[in-house]
RNA sequence: GGGAAGUUUCCAGAGCGGUCAAAUGGGGCAGACUGUAAAUCUGUUGUCUACGACUUCGGUGGUUCGAAUCCAUCACUUCCCA
Protein backbone atom coordinates (compact mmCIF):
# COMPACT_ATOMS: atom_id res chain seq x y z
CA UNK A 1 0.00 0.00 0.00
CA UNK A 2 1.34 3.58 -0.66
CA UNK A 3 -0.05 6.91 0.33
CA UNK A 4 0.62 10.39 -0.89
CA UNK A 5 -0.91 13.29 0.00
CA UNK A 6 -1.40 15.56 -3.41
CA UNK A 7 -2.97 18.35 -1.17
CA UNK A 8 -3.41 19.96 1.93
CA UNK A 9 -6.09 22.32 3.01
CA UNK A 10 -4.62 25.46 4.55
CA UNK A 11 -7.58 26.56 6.99
CA UNK A 12 -8.42 22.82 8.24
CA UNK A 13 -6.86 19.65 8.60
CA UNK A 14 -8.25 18.59 5.40
CA UNK A 15 -6.38 16.24 2.90
CA UNK A 16 -6.56 14.95 -0.36
CA UNK A 17 -4.15 12.04 -1.74
CA UNK A 18 -4.06 8.79 -3.71
CA UNK A 19 -4.10 5.34 -1.51
CA UNK A 20 -2.35 2.70 -4.13
CA UNK A 21 -3.03 -1.03 -3.17
CA UNK A 22 -2.48 -3.86 -5.07
CA UNK A 23 -6.27 -3.75 -6.59
CA UNK A 24 -6.49 -0.12 -7.32
CA UNK A 25 -6.04 3.64 -6.47
CA UNK A 26 -8.27 5.33 -3.95
CA UNK A 27 -8.86 8.86 -4.02
CA UNK A 28 -8.87 10.06 -0.72
CA UNK A 29 -11.02 11.21 1.55
CA UNK A 30 -13.07 8.42 0.44
CA UNK A 31 -16.31 6.32 1.99
CA UNK A 32 -16.17 2.65 1.28
CA UNK A 33 -19.46 1.05 1.76
CA UNK A 34 -20.34 -1.80 3.86
CA UNK A 35 -19.87 -5.92 2.90
CA UNK A 36 -19.99 -7.20 6.23
CA UNK A 37 -20.87 -10.93 4.55
CA UNK A 38 -19.56 -10.40 1.43
CA UNK A 39 -21.95 -8.63 -0.09
CA UNK A 40 -22.92 -5.28 0.12
CA UNK A 41 -26.73 -5.51 1.18
CA UNK A 42 -29.11 -5.01 -1.72
CA UNK A 43 -26.10 -3.81 -4.62
CA UNK A 44 -25.22 -5.84 -6.84
CA UNK A 45 -20.91 -5.70 -7.11
CA UNK A 46 -21.53 -4.33 -10.87
CA UNK A 47 -23.78 -1.59 -9.51
CA UNK A 48 -20.87 -0.75 -7.00
CA UNK A 49 -18.26 -0.69 -9.83
CA UNK A 50 -20.09 0.97 -12.60
CA UNK A 51 -22.55 3.18 -11.22
CA UNK A 52 -21.43 4.03 -7.71
CA UNK A 53 -17.82 3.82 -8.43
CA UNK A 54 -16.94 2.39 -4.87
CA UNK A 55 -13.47 1.80 -5.16
CA UNK A 56 -13.28 -0.30 -1.96
CA UNK A 57 -15.52 -2.09 0.45
CA UNK A 58 -15.79 -3.55 3.73
CA UNK A 59 -15.86 -7.37 4.66
CA UNK A 60 -16.41 -8.45 8.20
CA UNK A 61 -13.54 -11.15 9.83
CA UNK A 62 -16.14 -12.68 12.44
CA UNK A 63 -19.05 -13.10 9.88
CA UNK A 64 -16.90 -14.28 7.25
CA UNK A 65 -15.22 -16.51 9.41
CA UNK A 66 -18.38 -17.99 11.16
CA UNK A 67 -19.92 -18.38 7.53
CA UNK A 68 -19.31 -19.28 4.83
CA UNK A 69 -15.84 -20.19 6.63
CA UNK A 70 -12.34 -19.74 5.93
CA UNK A 71 -12.11 -23.21 3.85
CA UNK A 72 -14.50 -21.87 1.53
CA UNK A 73 -12.46 -18.34 1.05
CA UNK A 74 -9.33 -20.48 0.95
CA UNK A 75 -10.44 -22.57 -1.83
CA UNK A 76 -12.57 -19.63 -3.74
CA UNK A 77 -9.18 -18.17 -4.01
CA UNK A 78 -9.58 -15.16 -1.12
CA UNK A 79 -12.42 -12.93 -0.81
CA UNK A 80 -11.89 -10.50 -4.00
CA UNK A 81 -12.52 -13.36 -6.39
CA UNK A 82 -15.18 -15.12 -4.34
CA UNK A 83 -17.64 -12.18 -4.52
CA UNK A 84 -15.96 -11.07 -7.89
CA UNK A 85 -14.61 -7.85 -7.03
CA UNK A 86 -11.04 -7.03 -8.35
CA UNK A 87 -11.23 -3.58 -6.02
CA UNK A 88 -9.98 -3.29 -2.91
CA UNK A 89 -11.29 -4.60 0.19
CA UNK A 90 -10.92 -3.93 3.89
CA UNK A 91 -11.76 -6.39 6.58
CA UNK A 92 -12.85 -5.29 10.20
CA UNK A 93 -11.28 -7.70 13.11
CA UNK A 94 -14.58 -8.38 14.68
CA UNK A 95 -13.98 -6.16 17.05
CA UNK A 96 -16.94 -4.23 16.73
CA UNK A 97 -18.87 -7.41 17.02
CA UNK A 98 -17.16 -7.03 20.77
CA UNK A 99 -19.52 -4.17 21.33
CA UNK A 100 -22.54 -5.09 19.32
CA UNK A 101 -22.38 -8.88 20.20
CA UNK A 102 -21.39 -8.42 23.73
CA UNK A 103 -24.11 -10.59 25.48
CA UNK A 104 -22.17 -13.43 23.23
CA UNK A 105 -18.52 -12.90 23.76
CA UNK A 106 -16.06 -13.00 26.62
CA UNK A 107 -12.75 -11.05 26.60
CA UNK A 108 -9.94 -12.03 27.68
CA UNK A 109 -6.24 -11.40 28.13
CA UNK A 110 -5.75 -14.46 25.38
CA UNK A 111 -8.25 -13.07 23.09
CA UNK A 112 -12.28 -12.99 22.27
CA UNK A 113 -14.40 -15.54 23.30
CA UNK A 114 -17.83 -15.44 21.13
CA UNK A 115 -20.68 -18.01 20.99
CA UNK A 116 -21.98 -17.53 17.40
CA UNK A 117 -25.37 -15.57 16.53
CA UNK A 118 -26.23 -18.69 14.22
CA UNK A 119 -25.69 -21.48 15.74
CA UNK A 120 -24.25 -20.97 19.32
CA UNK A 121 -20.97 -22.81 19.21
CA UNK A 122 -17.77 -20.91 20.93
CA UNK A 123 -15.03 -19.53 18.67
CA UNK A 124 -11.83 -17.67 20.27
CA UNK A 125 -10.36 -15.19 18.44
CA UNK A 126 -7.01 -13.73 19.06
CA UNK A 127 -4.61 -10.91 17.42
CA UNK A 128 -3.16 -13.63 15.40
CA UNK A 129 -5.52 -15.92 14.67
CA UNK A 130 -7.57 -12.74 13.23
CA UNK A 131 -4.75 -12.05 10.75
CA UNK A 132 -4.53 -15.70 9.86
CA UNK A 133 -8.43 -15.20 8.83
CA UNK A 134 -7.69 -12.01 7.29
CA UNK A 135 -4.47 -13.07 4.99
CA UNK A 136 -7.20 -16.06 3.90
CA UNK A 137 -9.88 -13.60 3.20
CA UNK A 138 -6.69 -11.46 1.50
CA UNK A 139 -7.93 -8.28 2.33
CA UNK A 140 -6.08 -5.15 1.11
CA UNK A 141 -6.34 -3.50 4.82
CA UNK A 142 -6.47 -5.40 7.98
CA UNK A 143 -7.92 -4.53 11.28
CA UNK A 144 -6.32 -5.17 14.26
CA UNK A 145 -8.29 -7.23 16.74
CA UNK A 146 -9.16 -4.54 19.48
CA UNK A 147 -12.15 -3.60 21.59
CA UNK A 148 -14.48 -1.20 20.66
CA UNK A 149 -15.80 0.17 24.25
CA UNK A 150 -19.04 1.08 24.38
CA UNK A 151 -20.60 4.16 25.50
CA UNK A 152 -21.41 5.29 28.13
CA UNK A 153 -17.80 3.64 29.29
CA UNK A 154 -15.85 4.54 32.75
CA UNK A 155 -12.84 5.55 32.62
CA UNK A 156 -11.30 2.59 34.55
CA UNK A 157 -13.06 0.36 31.79
CA UNK A 158 -11.86 2.55 29.15
CA UNK A 159 -8.16 2.10 30.74
CA UNK A 160 -7.92 -1.60 31.12
CA UNK A 161 -9.56 -2.57 27.90
CA UNK A 162 -6.93 0.20 26.45
CA UNK A 163 -4.43 -1.97 27.97
CA UNK A 164 -5.84 -5.29 26.35
CA UNK A 165 -6.32 -3.64 22.90
CA UNK A 166 -2.76 -2.76 22.77
CA UNK A 167 -1.50 -6.00 24.14
CA UNK A 168 -3.50 -7.61 21.07
CA UNK A 169 -2.03 -4.88 18.82
CA UNK A 170 1.80 -5.95 20.19
CA UNK A 171 1.15 -9.44 19.19
CA UNK A 172 -1.00 -8.92 15.65
CA UNK A 173 1.57 -6.65 14.74
CA UNK A 174 4.55 -9.39 15.57
CA UNK A 175 2.18 -11.92 13.99
CA UNK A 176 1.42 -9.82 10.68
CA UNK A 177 5.15 -9.31 10.58
CA UNK A 178 5.65 -12.77 10.60
CA UNK A 179 3.16 -14.31 8.04
CA UNK A 180 2.92 -13.69 3.91
CA UNK A 181 0.25 -12.94 2.41
CA UNK A 182 -1.48 -16.22 0.42
CA UNK A 183 -2.29 -14.52 -2.80
CA UNK A 184 0.59 -12.70 -3.44
CA UNK A 185 0.30 -8.76 -3.30
CA UNK A 186 0.85 -6.94 0.22
CA UNK A 187 -1.49 -6.45 2.92
CA UNK A 188 -1.90 -3.54 5.47
CA UNK A 189 -2.11 -4.27 8.97
CA UNK A 190 -4.21 -1.32 10.85
CA UNK A 191 -3.74 -0.54 14.23
CA UNK A 192 -7.18 1.16 16.07
CA UNK A 193 -6.79 3.69 18.85
CA UNK A 194 -9.65 3.43 21.51
CA UNK A 195 -9.48 5.37 24.69
CA UNK A 196 -13.43 5.75 24.65
CA UNK A 197 -14.39 9.61 25.25
CA UNK A 198 -11.20 10.06 27.55
CA UNK A 199 -8.55 12.62 25.88
CA UNK A 200 -5.26 11.47 28.13
CA UNK A 201 -6.63 7.28 27.19
CA UNK A 202 -7.10 8.92 23.55
CA UNK A 203 -3.65 10.94 23.30
CA UNK A 204 -2.11 7.94 24.78
CA UNK A 205 -3.46 5.51 22.73
CA UNK A 206 -2.83 7.54 19.49
CA UNK A 207 1.32 7.45 20.81
CA UNK A 208 1.02 3.61 20.90
CA UNK A 209 -0.66 3.18 17.70
CA UNK A 210 1.72 5.63 15.99
CA UNK A 211 4.60 3.82 17.33
CA UNK A 212 3.66 0.52 15.58
CA UNK A 213 4.60 1.88 12.16
CA UNK A 214 2.17 0.64 10.40
CA UNK A 215 1.02 1.97 6.98
CA UNK A 216 -2.01 3.55 7.82
CA UNK A 217 -3.69 4.31 11.22
CA UNK A 218 -7.56 3.45 12.34
CA UNK A 219 -9.29 5.29 15.03
CA UNK A 220 -12.04 3.15 16.16
CA UNK A 221 -14.45 3.01 19.45
CA UNK A 222 -16.51 5.97 18.40
CA UNK A 223 -20.07 7.03 17.02
CA UNK A 224 -21.14 4.33 19.77
CA UNK A 225 -23.78 6.94 21.54
CA UNK A 226 -21.63 9.83 22.65
CA UNK A 227 -22.23 13.33 21.72
CA UNK A 228 -20.75 14.43 18.15
CA UNK A 229 -18.74 16.90 20.09
CA UNK A 230 -17.18 14.18 22.20
CA UNK A 231 -16.52 12.40 19.20
CA UNK A 232 -15.06 15.36 17.26
CA UNK A 233 -13.04 16.76 19.89
CA UNK A 234 -11.18 13.01 20.17
CA UNK A 235 -10.60 13.14 16.62
CA UNK A 236 -8.73 16.47 16.85
CA UNK A 237 -6.64 14.77 19.43
CA UNK A 238 -5.79 11.89 18.16
CA UNK A 239 -5.09 12.84 14.74
CA UNK A 240 -2.95 15.74 16.09
CA UNK A 241 -0.79 12.61 17.30
CA UNK A 242 -1.20 9.93 14.62
CA UNK A 243 1.25 10.49 11.65
CA UNK A 244 0.44 12.85 9.25
CA UNK A 245 1.65 11.27 6.08
CA UNK A 246 0.00 8.20 6.76
CA UNK A 247 -3.91 7.41 5.74
CA UNK A 248 -6.62 7.58 8.95
CA UNK A 249 -9.29 5.86 8.91
CA UNK A 250 -12.33 6.80 11.24
CA UNK A 251 -14.28 3.59 11.87
CA UNK A 252 -17.55 3.36 11.42
CA UNK A 253 -18.24 6.99 10.85
CA UNK A 254 -21.25 7.96 9.55
CA UNK A 255 -23.41 10.58 9.00
CA UNK A 256 -22.77 13.02 6.08
CA UNK A 257 -22.01 15.95 8.80
CA UNK A 258 -20.00 13.30 10.57
CA UNK A 259 -17.18 12.75 7.41
CA UNK A 260 -17.46 16.85 6.74
CA UNK A 261 -15.90 17.28 10.09
CA UNK A 262 -14.01 14.39 10.04
CA UNK A 263 -12.35 15.83 6.94
CA UNK A 264 -12.17 19.25 8.42
CA UNK A 265 -10.08 17.17 11.03
CA UNK A 266 -7.40 14.95 8.77
CA UNK A 267 -9.67 12.16 8.21
CA UNK A 268 -9.00 10.22 5.13
CA UNK A 269 -11.31 7.34 5.34
CA UNK A 270 -14.73 6.31 6.21
CA UNK A 271 -17.58 3.82 6.27
CA UNK A 272 -20.79 3.19 7.90
CA UNK A 273 -23.84 0.81 7.30
CA UNK A 274 -25.95 4.17 7.53
CA UNK A 275 -27.01 4.60 3.90
CA UNK A 276 -27.37 1.06 2.95
CA UNK A 277 -29.28 0.20 6.23
CA UNK A 278 -31.31 3.51 6.63
CA UNK A 279 -31.83 3.00 2.79
CA UNK A 280 -33.64 -0.23 3.43
CA UNK A 281 -35.85 1.36 5.89
CA UNK A 282 -37.08 3.77 3.73
CA UNK A 283 -34.63 6.66 4.46
CA UNK A 284 -32.92 8.94 1.41
CA UNK A 285 -30.03 11.00 1.62
CA UNK A 286 -30.61 14.00 0.14
CA UNK A 287 -28.37 17.69 -0.57
CA UNK A 288 -31.60 19.01 1.18
CA UNK A 289 -31.61 16.92 4.21
CA UNK A 290 -33.02 13.09 4.53
CA UNK A 291 -36.52 12.60 3.45
CA UNK A 292 -38.39 9.38 4.69
CA UNK A 293 -39.46 8.05 1.57
CA UNK A 294 -42.63 5.77 3.36
CA UNK A 295 -44.02 9.62 4.42
CA UNK A 296 -47.53 9.75 3.10
CA UNK A 297 -46.62 13.32 1.30
CA UNK A 298 -44.62 11.72 -1.24
CA UNK A 299 -47.94 9.43 -2.31
CA UNK A 300 -48.38 11.04 -5.31
CA UNK A 301 -45.27 12.81 -5.88
CA UNK A 302 -44.26 11.82 -9.56
CA UNK A 303 -40.58 13.72 -9.43
CA UNK A 304 -37.05 11.96 -9.95
CA UNK A 305 -36.13 10.18 -6.67
CA UNK A 306 -33.44 13.02 -6.37
CA UNK A 307 -32.64 15.90 -9.27
CA UNK A 308 -29.19 16.29 -7.45
CA UNK A 309 -28.54 12.62 -7.89
CA UNK A 310 -25.62 11.00 -9.44
CA UNK A 311 -27.13 7.70 -9.78
CA UNK A 312 -29.22 6.44 -12.40
CA UNK A 313 -31.85 5.28 -10.20
CA UNK A 314 -32.55 8.91 -9.11
CA UNK A 315 -33.59 10.03 -12.88
CA UNK A 316 -35.24 6.30 -13.65
CA UNK A 317 -37.70 6.16 -10.30
CA UNK A 318 -39.83 8.59 -9.00
CA UNK A 319 -40.43 9.12 -5.48
CA UNK A 320 -43.93 7.88 -5.50
CA UNK A 321 -42.98 4.66 -7.27
CA UNK A 322 -39.87 4.15 -4.53
CA UNK A 323 -42.64 4.96 -1.87
CA UNK A 324 -45.03 2.42 -3.19
CA UNK A 325 -42.14 -0.17 -3.21
CA UNK A 326 -40.74 0.48 -0.03
CA UNK A 327 -44.09 0.24 1.98
CA UNK A 328 -45.05 -2.85 -0.40
CA UNK A 329 -41.87 -4.43 1.26
CA UNK A 330 -40.39 -4.96 -2.17
CA UNK A 331 -36.75 -5.85 -2.36
CA UNK A 332 -36.35 -3.22 -5.37
CA UNK A 333 -36.75 -0.71 -2.70
CA UNK A 334 -33.87 -1.76 -0.47
CA UNK A 335 -31.64 -1.77 -3.80
CA UNK A 336 -32.92 1.30 -4.92
CA UNK A 337 -32.39 3.36 -1.85
CA UNK A 338 -29.18 1.75 -1.11
CA UNK A 339 -27.66 2.55 -4.72
CA UNK A 340 -28.95 5.74 -3.95
CA UNK A 341 -27.42 6.83 -0.85
CA UNK A 342 -24.52 5.21 -1.25
CA UNK A 343 -23.88 7.55 -4.40
CA UNK A 344 -24.90 10.36 -2.42
CA UNK A 345 -22.13 9.43 0.05
CA UNK A 346 -19.46 8.87 -2.81
CA UNK A 347 -20.55 11.98 -4.60
CA UNK A 348 -19.92 13.55 -1.03
CA UNK A 349 -16.65 12.75 -0.59
CA UNK A 350 -15.97 13.34 -4.37
CA UNK A 351 -16.91 16.61 -4.05
CA UNK A 352 -15.13 17.52 -0.58
CA UNK A 353 -11.70 16.42 -2.37
CA UNK A 354 -12.59 18.07 -5.38
CA UNK A 355 -12.83 21.37 -2.90
CA UNK A 356 -9.44 20.20 -1.08
CA UNK A 357 -7.84 20.40 -4.16
CA UNK A 358 -9.39 23.82 -5.69
CA UNK A 359 -8.81 25.21 -2.37
CA UNK A 360 -12.57 25.98 -1.09
CA UNK A 361 -13.35 23.64 1.26
CA UNK A 362 -13.08 25.60 4.29
CA UNK A 363 -15.31 28.06 2.68
CA UNK A 364 -17.38 26.03 0.98
CA UNK A 365 -18.02 23.74 4.88
CA UNK A 366 -18.48 27.56 6.39
CA UNK A 367 -21.20 28.10 3.99
CA UNK A 368 -22.65 26.20 1.29
CA UNK A 369 -22.34 22.91 3.31
CA UNK A 370 -23.82 24.65 6.07
CA UNK A 371 -27.49 24.01 5.78
CA UNK A 372 -27.32 20.79 4.36
CA UNK A 373 -25.05 19.29 7.39
CA UNK A 374 -27.56 20.86 9.82
CA UNK A 375 -30.06 18.83 8.06
CA UNK A 376 -28.09 15.51 7.37
C1' G B 1 -90.20 -22.63 1.91
C1' G B 2 -87.49 -24.91 6.47
C1' G B 3 -83.20 -24.80 9.74
C1' A B 4 -78.51 -22.90 11.80
C1' A B 5 -74.88 -19.28 12.68
C1' G B 6 -73.60 -14.42 12.69
C1' U B 7 -73.49 -8.57 12.53
C1' U B 8 -67.46 -5.36 17.50
C1' U B 9 -63.48 0.49 16.73
C1' C B 10 -59.96 1.03 8.87
C1' C B 11 -59.75 -4.74 7.96
C1' A B 12 -59.60 -9.57 10.32
C1' G B 13 -60.86 -11.05 14.98
C1' A B 14 -61.11 -11.56 20.76
C1' G B 15 -64.51 -10.06 24.34
C1' C B 16 -69.97 -12.99 26.67
C1' G B 17 -73.07 -8.23 33.09
C1' G B 18 -68.93 -4.05 36.07
C1' U B 19 -61.51 -4.03 36.21
C1' C B 20 -63.94 -2.08 28.03
C1' A B 21 -62.50 3.27 24.29
C1' A B 22 -62.63 -2.50 24.01
C1' A B 23 -57.13 -8.15 23.56
C1' U B 24 -54.24 -9.74 19.33
C1' G B 25 -52.85 -9.55 14.08
C1' G B 26 -52.93 -6.69 9.79
C1' G B 27 -53.35 -1.98 7.58
C1' G B 28 -52.62 3.42 8.27
C1' C B 29 -49.60 7.38 10.31
C1' A B 30 -44.97 8.93 12.48
C1' G B 31 -40.07 8.06 14.45
C1' A B 32 -35.28 5.53 15.14
C1' C B 33 -31.05 3.49 12.75
C1' U B 34 -23.16 5.53 12.71
C1' G B 35 -16.31 -0.60 12.03
C1' U B 36 -24.58 -4.59 9.99
C1' A B 37 -27.52 -10.83 14.63
C1' A B 38 -31.46 -5.11 11.04
C1' A B 39 -35.84 -6.56 4.10
C1' U B 40 -35.07 -4.38 11.54
C1' C B 41 -36.98 -1.90 15.81
C1' U B 42 -40.20 1.78 18.45
C1' G B 43 -44.44 4.83 19.13
C1' U B 44 -49.31 5.88 17.69
C1' U B 45 -54.13 4.67 15.56
C1' G B 46 -62.90 7.01 18.43
C1' U B 47 -63.71 12.53 19.64
C1' C B 48 -62.61 16.67 22.72
C1' U B 49 -62.16 22.81 25.67
C1' A B 50 -57.63 16.03 26.84
C1' C B 51 -53.96 13.74 34.97
C1' G B 52 -60.70 14.82 32.96
C1' A B 53 -64.95 14.44 29.78
C1' C B 54 -67.93 12.74 25.81
C1' U B 55 -69.85 9.40 21.85
C1' U B 56 -69.06 4.02 20.23
C1' C B 57 -69.62 -2.60 19.60
C1' G B 58 -76.10 -3.53 12.95
C1' G B 59 -81.27 -0.47 14.16
C1' U B 60 -85.07 0.15 17.85
C1' G B 61 -87.14 -0.90 22.49
C1' G B 62 -86.48 -3.41 27.12
C1' U B 63 -84.21 -5.92 31.86
C1' U B 64 -80.46 -4.09 35.42
C1' C B 65 -77.48 0.23 40.18
C1' G B 66 -74.61 -1.00 35.67
C1' A B 67 -74.99 -3.91 28.88
C1' A B 68 -70.45 -4.84 23.41
C1' U B 69 -72.06 -8.71 26.78
C1' C B 70 -79.12 -10.64 28.93
C1' C B 71 -84.39 -10.24 26.51
C1' A B 72 -87.75 -8.71 22.41
C1' U B 73 -88.16 -7.09 17.68
C1' C B 74 -86.57 -5.29 12.87
C1' A B 75 -82.73 -5.23 9.12
C1' C B 76 -78.82 -7.44 6.75
C1' U B 77 -74.96 -11.51 5.94
C1' U B 78 -73.36 -16.56 5.58
C1' C B 79 -74.13 -21.78 5.61
C1' C B 80 -77.24 -26.28 5.41
C1' C B 81 -81.88 -28.84 3.85
C1' A B 82 -85.83 -28.48 0.18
Amino acid sequence: MNFEITHSDTRTSARAGVITTAHGEIQTPIFMPVGTVGSVKGVHQRELSDDIDAKIILGNTYHLYLRPGMEIIRNAGGLHKFINWNRSILTDSGGFQVFSLAENRKITKEGVTFRSHIDGSKHIFTPENVVDTERIIGSDFMMALDECTPYPCTYDYAKKSLNITHSWLERGVKHYKETEPLYGYSQAYLPIVQGSVYKDLREKSAEFIASQGMEANAIGGLSVGEPVDKMYEMIEVVNNILPKDKPRYLMGVGTPANIIEGVARGVDMFDCVMPTRNGRNGMLFTKNGTINIKNEKWKNDFSELDPDGTSYVDKYYSKAYLRHLTIAGERLASQIASIHNLAFYLALVKEIRQRILDGSFADWKDNAAKKMMERL
